[in-house]
DNA sequence: ATGGATACCAGACAAATGTCTGGTATGTCA
DNA sequence: TGACATACCAGACATTTGTCTGGTATCCAT
């Protein structure tokens, strides 16, 4: 019946669309024609079939919510959550990931194994930005590279450090003058992994 | 046939649905059967309604793909993503909105309206381990309380910066001694809203 | 005006999916 | 041992959902 002006509708239902399935579960072709008040499927289905075209969404056919967002969006790839972890101790990691103390969302495409997340104690950081009450977003690696941002462990606690390589020992760095360089014979070092991130939150982000 | 340890195979059924329903999509019943091998759609779905009956999924009866997951889980909200502004200058924050750089991925339950995320410039705030490159995430208001740091218009672009309140004027702090103190009359203050986290992504987000 | 494109509608079919009934085997515990 | 719960299975049915065919109305450019 009634017309609307083009593109206007198809975009309000690639919001639509899109926000469902960032919320964890995207609409069926018959919700969509609800929202938007269509008294049929078909019309729906169109606006759907045209986003997909257009490259907004992308679609697995003849399957239920078969729709999402396609990994080169630019909204990024699709969040998966990655474990807090309230602290670290020696060899306690495997362990403390079974029981984290909450979930982070991210973005990252590395599997979900290979993240971790740690609450940051002390101000030995502090130089590069790196608070108490921070969350460092963490790789699990062995190795890193020289000038890294690593969690090794030092004594029986996992901490964040400036990573230094030398010639004949490793070097761990706080960046903050009132901490002292940690000096380790380089069998001796045990680095958790790498810090890709680092979270600080402002408020309560859960009712924030 | 052969029988799992109780709870075993639960909990993995658990954390299969959770990551898919984090990425967008729950699973049907029939493809937890199939991902965990069990012959019958019944073994599946009674599994899944007893995580539902111990509150770790929600689920709407009836529809396909109904499972979710809880508000009051733990897990957090579903994810949601906020717009990243690459940076916002005078009067034009609406627009910016509309052209976002890409999108991040948090757990707020603020409607995605009221947030937004600006990538920060300069060193103004480094004392407060916000540093040039981070990214604020930022829930929009036009007031904020003293001490809060804030996003406000200065000159003709958004800056971050500390508030402070005074009796009869308003002053931003930056956090660097390098950097000088903005006092304004009450009435010409423009802020833009409350940075509620910081983040900063040590490798490249995406492929990291 | 006319062909084409867009936006929408009605009704149906078929596949995907949720749900149900009734069963077997294994373990636990009184 | 027997009652009970758990874990699983087989097969079917009913609803939801994706898909299709064929249609009308409006706008635009030629």
């Amino acid at each position: 019946m009634g017309r609307t002006p083009a593109g206007q509708t198809r975009r309000k239902i690639y919001t639509f669309v899109r926000d469902r399935i960032i919320r964890g579960r995207p609409p069926t072709v018959r919700e969509v024609q609800e929202a938007f008040g269509f008294r049929a499927v078909q019309s729906a289905r169109e606006h759907l079939e045209a986003l997909v075209s257009e490259g907004l969404l992308s679609k697995e056919p003849g399957r239920a919510r078969g729709f999402g967002l396609p990994d080169a969006s630019g909204y990024g790839p699709p969040a998966r959550l990655v474990p807090l972890l309230g602290r670290v101790q020696a060899g306690q990691l495997t362990t403390a990931l079974e029981e984290p103390d909450g979930y982070l969302a991210t973005q990252s495409r590395l599997p979900e194994q290979e993240l971790f997340a740690l609450r940051v104690r002390g101000r030995s950081m502090s130089g590069a930005g790196i608070l108490p009450g921070d969350i460092v977003i963490v790789r699990r690696q062995a190795t890193a590279a020289s000038g890294d941002t690593v969690v090794a462990m030092v004594g029986d606690e996992a901490t964040v450090k400036t990573l230094k390589i030398k010639k004949k020992r490793i070097e761990l760095h706080p960046q903050n003058p009132d901490f002292a360089v940690i000096v380790v014979a380089d069998s001796e070092i045990n680095i958790l992994g790498k810090v890709v991130e680092v979270r600080r939150y402002l408020e309560d982000p859960k009712t924030g």
